[in-house]
DNA sequence: CACTAAGCGAGACGGTACGTCCCGTCTTTCC
DNA sequence: GGAAAGACGGGACGTACCGTCTCGCTTAGTG
């Protein structure tokens, strides 16, 4: 339905361009979004901030959304996701805690405008599912199919629609603002979730 | 953050202008919408489409996403949101699965659309909890509240966090794609929300 | 060889367009070429200068040559180019004056610019041909013809060589300010042009 | 008024570079100038035509215009300008004509860019006119001189304007086109204007 | 003979101007 | 007297060149 390009630029490599000049360029990005929002700035605005021609920008990406999108990947650390805690189930319980922490930050402004300007560009949205989006659900499932295989967690339901219970209300309320995004909310969602998800 | 004003144009009222150019300006907007996207489209192509005149466009809303959410609060019959069903909870999940068929339609399109223009513009945002997402979570309060009082649900949650944990996949998928909408997926949802929702 | 375009813009008519924003423009576009000279200023800087958008000029021409063009054209008074004098060959040299005094004003700069500019852009050359060159040279081979019928002139010299031979020496002191444009200069290529084109 | 530089680059000196590379890139320049025309030409073309860096480029010339320049005196062999002839004035019209077959050439095509660029470009205006314009003056002005002293000149007209007279037309039909640089229109101009210039 | 220094191609860089598209307002003309 | 038609000031876009610079590679001149 939509379309607006994104296309990956500089995918094809060619000569290594200066780094130094990259970074500027997404920091400058990230700090304009911040402070005035994505809408309410150009390709010129952060040309001028990074102090950098607009053509070496467009040499790299072809649109403000795809500079976010590399700039917003490259801050959040993959990292591992779910590290050990005194349950199976407290491991979640933090990890979700984590991501709740993310969206209330920086993070959570970079990525709600990435979602929002992902639903006007296919390719963007490609982008975001593959480099965000699909790495966590990915190491999620597996998460939750070690988690059936040792008894933590039901056998019938599908690791996918558990990740939907448990991880959609946080962006709901990123997107939506209905409510805070505090560790109370997400203590919760997960309490009530893990009700019907876990064992016994 | 953001703001891109769409100030209620036609709030204060006025003398009430042709409700038959009203339509087509509605109908030529949405048409179009559906057709090319949002971005693709210009003030100027709607005007086109409608056979009008851009003034006369703009006199009504002050931009494309105020006359989208117009036309999209005017598609959705508010009506009775929960329908009387063989018991209570299974009223929840024919909502439910009203709701996702809504999203799997034309109207899915459209608030996918303003979910999205909503991040980047304050007054859409404001508009579209005021017209959409609120009346429906009042009602969905009042009857959860209906349900708790009933003894059909737990006391112990708040109902808001229910409204979270049972529609925000919902919209989830909606946003993200990551599944189909369909009513096996609202059973899995409603299913397993309730074994933690629902009391015994 | 050379091809820049330079097409009629406004060539087709149309809604008749503000002829108030018309004179404002070309009166910018003058003021800017002979106070900075032609390649230093940007249709950007004639429309700031104008305080006109950069739409409302490129509706009306399609580069700066068009917009000097237009504006020497309305400069320079076609009028009557020979007029009585004491004689039927004073009238001649009295012309010539008075096409040196042009050449020595600002109207000079214009067609200097035009003439140059004229070599990289075919269509203004057709232009400039059409709306001043060869306008004055049908006046002064029908007034030559005229000397040549009443015996002025020496009737076994084309009056197109007649013409090249005065007029030539002041478009190329314009060009190449080898000396003066003055009246005495004229005076002297006149007084020697006619020893030879003059009837006893 | 104008002003774009156009400054001697090379002139200082320094280390004598390869005179191949010179060669090849001169080459370029006016291989794609006769092809395209001057304006549709930039830099990068001559390099990748010349198989040469840009920056060769600019460390020799500072413009497309002073390469030109270059190209076009090393075309023409400055040699002697008037050839003995039959009698003293014949030499004057052979001469004429060879500047008339020098126009009618690629050359004529090289200096009526120069002519034009210069119009914009003062330093070229002044390399244009110390490289070609001043040095046939000159010799013009002596033969001149030696014609008024053996009295085959009349003595009471300034030989800058005899140059004038005799040479304006050539370069009026350059610019303008205005017909055809034949040997007969030189003639023409030759004829008529040593009516008026010759002695008896 | 190895070694340094320069000249060179390639092309990224900051920057300016271009010409187009769209926005939201204002004006004219017609029905 | 309201609507279509569209001109208007303004701003962002994405491109093309400009003239400078920085890279490695080659190559010629020197010790």
């Amino acid at each position: 339905m939509e379309s607006d390009q994104t296309e990956p630029r500089a995918a094809g490599g060619g000569r290594p361009r200066s780094p130094r000049i990259h970074k500027a360029i997404l920091k400058a990005a990230v700090d304009l979004v911040l402070e005035r929002g994505f809408r309410a700035i150009s390709m010129d605005d952060i040309a001028t901030r990074a102090e950098v021609g607009r053509m070496t920008i467009y040499r790299r990406w072809c649109n403000k959304a795809a500079i976010i999108m590399d700039a917003f990947v490259a801050r959040v650390d993959p990292g591992t996701l779910f590290v050990p805690a005194r349950s199976y189930t407290e491991s979640i319980r933090l990890q979700m805690r984590s991501m709740a922490r993310l969206f209330r930050g920086k993070d959570g402004a970079l990525i709600r405008t990435l979602l929002a300007e992902a639903q006007f560009d296919a390719r963007l949205a490609i982008e975001l599912r593959d480099r965000w989006t699909m790495p966590r659900r990915k190491m999620a499932v597996a998460y939750f199919e070690q988690g059936i295989a040792g008894g933590f967690l039901r056998a019938d339901v599908d690791p996918n629609a558990m990740i939907d219970i448990l991880y959609a209300p946080l962006y709901y309320r990123l997107q939506m603002g209905t409510g805070p995004l505090s560790d109370a909310y997400v203590d919760e969602v997960f309490d009530h979730a893990m009700k019907g998800l876990g064992r016994g």
